[in-house]
RNA sequence: GCCGGGAUGGCGGAAUCGGUAGACGCAGCGGAUUCAAAAUCCGCCGCUGGUAACAGUGUGGGGGUUCGAGUCCCCCUCCCGGCACCA
């Protein structure tokens, strides 16, 4: 054996022996229980970063540990290899997207190598590939012919200087990010898939994942947003011909204070009524500006403007003013809301903003009273600004003085019993509910609706780099889907984007073509895919990547659901709905036959670093990489010149604003092994870590220390491990807490994995060990045993220099190593030490039998020096035992 | 703005079910070894007072429940993630 630890040695031979013997290739059939540990696959920008690493490590170290646990483990790699930065890297180098992404998926997968991942290479797929694409599109035409995706119109960002499409990432502050013009709000038709379909199901299949984290399923839940309501209407006049204002509510017990009605700038009636005022038509086109992004539109100052439109109220007949608000959503609902000022926070600031211009000004009705809240006398306060709290009595006297209130109160949003409110007073919320939804029915003007807010999932990209959608336009037909048999429909790979535009557009060869239905000319759809379809599914693909007369096979069933499903917080609603989503999809046309596709989940924190930049003279920012930056009490400073830059916060490791940190120096100069400790140490998986390089040393010290105590323990001569005989009390002691620490990093790993402990209990044993002299038979069995386990309790973690090790203290032993089993036997302990608290601080210790009786620890406690000293002759007035873990004396 | 999460020594973090706050590691300080340094080993290490024993205090801020609160409840501040075209 090496007496010096020499990790790029060992790592480097550890992995070409798995490459040559095939470690880590699944078996097809094995009678081994199966355990499908995925890691969210990454998108080839170009290194890894320490995301991708920890993301990694924590699927590598429970697949490996599943392994040596006996199952047969599959841990599959891919490349999520369409999206944005690679049209940008085309643009600012003039290769193409195709050939960029193929270098970064080179070099990407030699790093990963280099990080010893027990991962199964001969499953690699990456989704730019026409073998991987060809089923999304298959799967398509098969959804579109079942009428699940659809065509509708949908807003975009439209810059209108380079003639795109902008992502909401391309819009800074309301302005393309390259040519920095105002962008703009246009409709165009895209392709949705009809996720609304499924909201049910997806919301219900929540509560079927017991393995998911609780933050995880609320946010979808949220996000889907299931309310249950009423859709009415007020009915107009419009150039003598009625029309009806559609609108949704989740509180119609509040529709008798309806004040007017906001509809979204794009809602039609706005559009008919802006014909003939000037300053409307200003105002909605203002209205159209800046990004689609719903944070955008939600920070927005709320802002409206009178169409001058008049509905009628279905229940009181009254005359109720239409206005446009710019935080009207169109897409939600019917882009019309109905405003009760009184009952709603957001209508509330608007009437506040403009009162003035309700005309006549007129105080806001007050339909309800606070739950609970006694109706006493009337306040003698009066008008405007008049306390919150003195508003419920003043308006639940009849013919009282109608108030007006200028301050928002939580309160006013609550449920209560109807007052003012004709003849639903007196009802609480659902009878007034069932009583105005009935009434709005009979009219004919309403009816109880469950609506989401969770919206159709558009997909069409006005992009070249992704998979194009197979849809032909035809003259003659109409929108066609690509025969099968005419699948797959290639991306050229040659080509280079220039930023104005979808290239595909220009290239005659792909655009034009054959109607499938009529044979006559017709043009190729250019758009492309939404990225998230491809992610969408590849966990399925990962069981039969080699399958070709079908998008998945039999032994999709085998492997699915995935086990444990691995990757970012980031992705907690997106990409996991999509993916929830498509397995249903798939289920439906029979591919699969589970409901879901990820059992257990773990959701890591993210890494997150310091972002610094420089405002260049056209107000664009340049990016500084925090290795680059030197950041003191001077404050931070590039390198490179010394000349000062501006922190920009902390943020998510990421390509734009170029603050990842590149984990390949710290393999370099440490190896995998450290790397992998180290990130598995720093914090727990599910806490997002702030990245710095200092304890990066103490993780490889550990591991020399290691090698250290092996290689002594080596070098005097074989011994077996510990199995019977009279220890003395240190061994003894040391054994239990070897014992103990199996238990613990078990349960670490397995059940809570949280591998930052698990890592300590291995050093706090190993500190123990060390601390344990003595070169006899018996001391030096027992150091096998400590060893051995030590060094198989970290193998999943640090696995060269484990299996190293491990092959110096079992020498022949060349089969997988096993995860270690725990004695019983070892575990037993006579006495405990238990605290003791007088009232409720602490005082001292007492050590009693382990199994001791309630009154025997009691006067063990009040026999105690420190019970004496503090109770001075007084009875105690109570006395807390809590077994095996502390007594408090309560005077 | 809305939804979700977080805040504990100089730093990363531990405390798993309401029961010893600060495990483990980093940094720092003191010592050993060395011609010297690196590496390594030993010891100390929340804050305040005290030579010490010990006492007080302490988990973002304010209030509450409890024999006992980092942990539970209410309110607030700041930070991070997501918000449908970054992936």
């Amino acid at each position: 054996m090496q007496e010096k630890y020499t990790p790029s040695d060992i790592e480097r031979s550890r992995q070409a022996h798995w490459e040559s013997s095939q470690s880590h290739r699944t078996l097809e059939k094995s009678t081994s229980p199966k355990y499908y540990c995925l890691s969210m696959f990454p998108y080839p920008s170009g290194k890894l970063h320490m995301g991708h690493v920890r993301n990694y490590t924590i699927g590598d170290v429970l697949a490996r540990y599943h392994r040596m646990r006996g199952f047969n483990v599959l841990q599959p790699m891919g490349w999520d290899a369409f999206g944005l930065p690679a049209e940008n890297a085309a643009m600012a180098n003039h290769v193409p997207p195709a050939e960029w992404t193929y270098a970064n998926i080179d070099h990407m997968r030699t790093q990963l190598r280099a990080l010893g991942f027990a991962i199964d290479w001969s499953r690699e797929l990456a989704t730019c590939k026409s073998d991987y694409y060809r089923w999304e599109q298959w799967l398509f035409v098969r959804l579109f012919k079942a009428g699940i995706i659809y065509k509708k119109m949908a807003s975009v960002n439209w810059d209108p200087v380079d003639a795109t499409v902008l992502a909401n990432e391309q819009v800074i502050d309301g302005r393309g990010w390259r040519s920095g013009a105002l962008v703009e709000k246009r409709e165009i038709p895209m392709y949705f898939f009809r996720i609304t379909q499924y909201a049910d199901e997806l919301l219900a299949g929540l509560d079927k994942l017991p393995g998911w984290p609780e933050r995880v399923k609320t946010m979808q839940a949220n996000w889907i947003g299931k309310s249950v309501g009423v859709r009415f209407a007020f009915p107009y006049q419009l150039d003598n011909q009625p029309g009806k204002l559609w609108v949704f509510t989740t509180r119609p017990d509040t529709i008798m204070g309806v004040t007017f009605c906001a509809v979204a700038a794009e809602h039609p009636l706005a559009t008919h009524a802006a014909k003939n005022k000037p300053e409307l038509a200003a105002f909605i086109a203002a209205c159209k500006q800046g990004s689609v992004a719903e944070a955008d539109m939600a920070t927005m100052e709320k802002k409206g403007m009178d169409t001058g439109l008049k509905v009628t109220h279905p229940l009181t007949g009254e005359a109720i003013p239409v206005w446009v608000g710019n935080y009207v959503l169109m897409s939600y609902g019917d882009g019309a809301v109905m405003a009760v000022p009184a009952h709603d926070e957001r209508d509330f600031d608007f009437f506040i903003r403009y009162k003035e211009q309700f005309s006549p000004l007129k105080p806001v009705v007050a339909p309800l009273n606070w739950i609970g809240q006694e109706i006493t006398t009337s306040p003698s306060g009066s008008g405007v600004g008049i306390h919150p709290l003195q508003w419920a009595p003043s308006i639940s006297i009849p013919g009282g003085e109608a108030r007006f209130w200028t301050e928002w109160d939580e309160r006013f949003s609550e449920k209560g019993i109807c007052v003012n409110s004709g003849k639903y007073d007196g009802l609480n919320y659902v009878q007034a509910v069932d009583a105005i939804a009935a009434d709005l029915e009979a009219l004919g003007l309403g009816e109880k609706k469950t609506q989401f807010r969770l919206r159709d999932w558009g997909i069409s990209r006005q992009r070249y780099w992704g998979c194009p959608i197979p849809i032909v336009h035809c003259a003659a037909c109409g929108d066609v889907p690509v025969a099968e048999d005419q699948l797959p429909v290639v991306l050229p790979e040659n080509v280079v984007p220039d930023g104005a535009g979808n290239p595909l557009n220009r290239r005659a060869d792909f655009v034009d073509c054959t109607c499938p239905q009529c044979a006559g000319p017709a043009q190729r759809e250019t758009d492309t895919m939404d990225t998230f379809v491809e992610s969408s599914w590849y966990y399925a693909r990962f069981a039969c990547p080699d399958f070709t007369d079908g998008m998945l096979d039999g032994r999709a069933n085998a492997w699915l659901p995935v086990d444990q499903y691995i990757g970012g917080i980031e992705h907690a609603i997106l990409h996991l709905l999509y993916a929830r989503f498509f397995h249903k999809l798939m289920r439906d046309q029979g591919l699969v036959k589970s409901d879901e596709p990820f059992l257990n989940l773990l959701t890591q924190g993210m890494v997150i670093a310091e972002t610094y930049y420089r405002e260049n003279a056209d107000g664009k920012k340049t990016w500084f990489n925090p290795a680059d930056v030197v950041n003191d009490e001077n404050g931070a400073r590039l390198k490179s010149d010394g000349q000062p830059v501006i922190v920009g916060g902390i943020e998510k490791m990421s390509k734009s604003k170029n603050n990842g940190v590149d984990p390949q120096a710290l393999i370099d100069l440490y190896g995998a092994d450290t790397a992998r400790l180290f990130t598995m140490f720093a914090a727990p998986p599910e806490q997002s870590l702030e990245w710095s390089d200092a304890g990066v040393e103490g993780a490889h010290r550990f591991l020399k220390r290691l090698w250290r105590t092996v290689y002594e323990h080596v070098q005097q001569g074989e011994v077996a491990i510990y199995q019977a005989g009279e220890l003395r009390d240190e061994l003894k002691t040391l054994r239990r807490q070897l014992h103990q620490t199996i238990q613990k990093v078990s349960d670490d790993i397995e059940r809570r994995k949280q591998f930052n402990t698990a890592i300590a209990a291995v050093m706090e044993l190993m500190n123990a060990l060390i601390k344990i002299e003595g070169s006899d038979t018996l001391t030096r069995s027992v150091r096998q045993e400590v060893l051995e386990a030590a060094t198989r309790m970290l193998a999943p973690i640090v696995p060269h220099i484990c299996e190293v090790l491990y092959a110096e203290l079992q020498p022949g032993a060349d089969a997988q190593i096993t995860w270690p089993t725990v004695d019983e036997s070892a575990l037993v302990q006579d006495s405990v030490e238990l605290m003791l608290q007088v009232n409720g601080k602490l005082r001292g210790q007492i050590v009693v039998a382990t199994h001791a009786a309630r009154d025997v620890i009691e006067a063990a406690a009040l026999s105690s020096a420190a019970a004496i000293k503090y109770l001075e002759g007084r009875p105690p007035k109570k006395v807390v035992v809590v077994p095996g873990r502390l007594v408090n004396i309560v005077l």
